[in-house]
DNA sequence: ATTCATGCAAACGGTTTGCACGCAT
DNA sequence: ATGCGTGCAAACCGTTTGCATGAAT
């Protein structure tokens, strides 16, 4: 419902300068709905038909990542950084590794298990990163 | 107790051939005892006075990996990716940000979880990566 | 008017590769 | 003797940076 995203706001509250770039950025990620590497913004842009550089894109999604409007990932198997917008709630992905989809996980079963960790080894967990992969609903019966 | 690992017949086995270069690379890892760095492992070879160049130590580690020999693993806020010595046995590590050390950690949480988000969702899941981060027992308390 | 954002091209750092030579089998 | 392993230097690729210009406040 809330397809309008106040990106103009977003920017002023974190005192970035509201620029087309940057508002085209956050829309671009935001609409993407999974996490997408710098490149695949680059070309959504160039796409739309939005003069940009590429070294604007890392600029932008750099000061985004410090302010905290983005998270930035990565799989274990490719090189490229991944960029998603900052929702704030913990959650994990899975990776389809037929269509390359990243689908959103909600929820994370590791809390406990880090509890019992901590008294058991004598850590202080800050955070993890879990990363799954496998097959998808619809890629699962599909022959290679 | 078993120091003298048999790296050569390991390699044998996989129908690498055996150079004293391969042997002290295995050698190497195996004694690191952690996750290494491509660098690490070449800098620890120079201190013990092998002449290797740098694009060996990756093809070997390439080989090795191929093999199922050695397993690659790499973590976010690093570029650099890391290899460890195969242990078979399913585990996860957890990284002091401080000490920099990586600590394995036996078992893993995610069987029950992995099976419960199949049903759930329709995924078929293969694998994970997880890899938790924080302070270790010895840097808990030290300040900064 | 000032500060910060941007484009361009060059630099960077980890990794890969082509080629000629050397060693294990 | 053959094929695979190695050293060297150059290429590669994602990312970062210096500098001069341009736009937002």
């Amino acid at each position: 419902m809330d397809e309008i995203k106040d990106f103009k706001d977003l920017l002023k509250k974190e005192n970035l300068k509201c620029t087309k770039h940057r508002e085209s950025i956050l829309d671009v990620i935001d609409k993407a709905g999974q996490p997408v590497t710098v490149e695949a913004v680059y070309l959504k842009l160039k796409e739309q038909g939005v003069a940009i550089s590429l070294s604007t894109v890392y600029r932008v999604l750099e000061a985004l990542l410090g302010r905290g409007l983005v998270v930035k990932t990565s799989v274990n198997d490719d090189s490229k950084a991944l960029f998603e917008i900052n929702s704030m709630e913990h959650k994990h992905h899975f990776l389809c590794v037929k269509c390359r989809k990243m689908l959103p996980v909600d929820g994370c079963p590791l809390e406990d298990y880090e509890k019992a960790l901590e008294e058991k080894l004598g850590f202080s967990i800050k955070g993890h990163k879990l990363e799954m992969f496998g097959y998808c609903r619809s890629c699962r019966y599909k022959d290679e």
